[in-house]
DNA sequence: TGCAACTGATTGCAAAATGCAATTGGTTTA
DNA sequence: TAAACCAATTGCATTTTGCAATCAGTTGCA
């Protein structure tokens, strides 16, 4: 489960690392959802994650060098895992994929308004973003207030959509 | 082998478009390499694809949108794929996932200078690269000379690399 | 104290994907 | 007419995947 090195081009490289149908869907989870516990990852993504595959990820992308993981003070059985700097430069290469895929691909509104965000608000937001992240996961400085997060912002526009398509079918009293 | 729809996630879709080992490697070798038919990206590519592996990708890229394919009038049995729309602005992704490669992974200097000189040219090579393609597979005009193509440019690049090494090898007589 | 719920995993197993070599039916070239 | 070339296809062994059940240890609560 260790990198082929098929060749050296960096594309094929690239693809050894997230080429897989998983490996990207728990770091888009640690990234755009916050998750950092085997739980938050297991219940959380919408695509129904099996715990052994799950378990595998994890361990590979720790043996590459994306991930870390560290002891829960509050629990001695829980583990935090952490993006390295290496996942966090996937910044851009996300919402350049999240752009791609809502142009050319039936995505859905809710769960695009994050990728359209992204894309408006361009590397600027993204860079942005990134410290955020070096923040929560590497202990750097952050001059962001919490209030005013890229993951907040983002997390505000998919609840807005959620709550407008929900009065929309038909759940408002007053239509 | 056609598309999961796990969820309407953009960064889910566009891993059920090509998160797997070969998807990309084929799209690169027709973008990168000027490759077109069967027998150019099954002897060209330097990871090796198997034939039957090859034949499956195009079938699915096909049905995805990504490839389209046309008879070759040169040769009744020989079959020109070309890259659609949707592929051809797969072109900033590949630039990025080349650049990210270089930075962390442990490319080799031949295979990634084209990712170097890509990230260096900025989004207007990547758009000027995107028309060139569009010229030759979309058929659209074209205001730029044969001799100055993006793919020219980056060939070249290879090729100095190519042979610096080879007479930094001690093949150089003169040393 | 006892017990259920929760922690990050691991195991067994069937199904699917992969990689390799050989082969297919047809076309072109020498 | 024979050899080389064309885009695949087939058979088969190996590997990877996905699912359900299970594991041992930890915590919270009655």
């Amino acid at each position: 489960m260790s990198i082929d090195r098929r060749s050296g081009c960096p594309i094929n490289l690239s693809l050894e690392v997230f080429g897989d149908r998983w490996s990207l869907i728990i770091l888009r989870d640690m990234i755009f959802g916050g998750k950092r516990h085997f739980r938050e990852l297991l219940n959380g993504s919408i695509e129904g994650i099996a715990s052994n595959i799950l378990a595998d990820r994890l361990k590979r992308l720790m043996e590459l060098g994306m991930l870390t993981k560290a002891d829960d003070p509050s629990h001695k059985q829980k583990a935090i895992y952490s993006l390295t700097e290496m996942a966090i430069t996937l910044v851009p290469i996300l919402a350049h994929l999240g752009a791609w895929g809502r142009i050319w691909l039936p995505v859905s509104e809710e769960l695009s308004i994050r990728a359209e965000l992204l894309e408006k608000g361009g590397p600027p937001m993204w860079e942005k973003f990134m410290d955020e992240l070096r923040h929560e996961h590497l202990g750097m400085p952050s001059g962001t207030p919490p209030d005013a997060t890229v993951r907040a912002t983002l997390q505000a526009g998919y609840e807005a959509v959620v709550a407008r398509k929900a009065t929309g079918a038909g759940c408002d009293p007053g239509a």
